[in-house]
DNA sequence: GTGGGTGCAAAGGGTTTGCAGCAAG
DNA sequence: CTTGCTGCAAACCCTTTGCACCCAC
């Protein structure tokens, strides 16, 4: 998969490339499911660039203006989750026990997009979908505990 | 539509009958969308019972907790929505512009998310989904606005 | 009468903002 | 050099909590 260079995604968008911007990028390219403003903080230790909190949620709300990244408020907790702007669409199947997120692929709501878009005379930009469930994994936990 | 009587559900799920319960209660029952906190404790004060902000956040836990009501992270902004827990399953369209949002009748997911079940092995409980878009309103609006 | 529910005020937790200093263009 | 960006600390806003009082059962 090729990635675009950070560099020219700030230059097309008219911002500058700061160390911060950077590294929070090459986090959210390396994440493959939403994360929050501070999972994202504490990856971001892990580089040698200095990082404040306050920073953090700037440039993530300059990447959210810009397209560059998406806002998301899937989590049951009340946190904002974050994760970069595909061009491909895809929705998550979320487990409610262990939050773990899977990206699902195909989206089945195009035909039904369109259909609505006669309907009610909106014109549909798009949506999100979130399907819960359980895990095969905490499934399996869950009759193992209930056997005590 | 019948609606059953708010004592009766305050009594099948052992909770006390409170005249603050009652006015919230009516109030979900009486919005077609999912509305704030904020907004619950503003109708609530058109009523002449005595209403406090942590009473309306204390009993819309309650009501979520007994599955009275569903709490949604719909909005643009980060506010906890709240709407009465119907066993009919909807979804939303959401005008980008004017907030505004319609129920939508049919949801288009039940195949789909059995054919979701089949392939990850999940055991899928439910989904959520939000259609964004423009309203006609707001498109006719927009369009007088541009010609100036 | 008793325990659950409410009012009040204060704290919590996530996010934003004002301002001074810094660094990218 | 200049403007935009960052660090810091304080503010903000929504939501929760501790405690004393009250009311539904």
């Amino acid at each position: 998969m090729r990635r675009i260079d950070n560099k020219e995604i700030f230059s097309k968008h008219g911002i500058k490339n700061t160390k911060q911007r950077n590294v929070i990028l090459d986090i959210l390219k390396n994440t493959d499911s939403p994360i929050t403003a501070e999972e994202i903080f504490i990856r971001s230790q892990d580089s040698n660039v200095n990082m404040n909190f306050s920073t953090v949620y700037r440039i993530l709300n300059t990447f959210v203006l810009k397209d560059i990244a998406i806002k998301t408020s899937i989590g049951e907790d009340d946190k904002n989750l974050y994760e970069l702007n595909m061009e491909e669409h895809s929705h998550y199947l979320i487990c409610l026990s262990c939050k773990k997120m899977i990206k699902i692929g195909h989206c089945p709501l195009e035909e039904y997009e369109s259909q609505i878009q006669r309907n009610t005379k909106f014109r549909i930009i798009g949506h999100k979908l979130e399907i819960h469930g359980y895990c095969p994994e905490c499934i399996e936990e869950d009759m193992h505990e209930n056997k005590n």
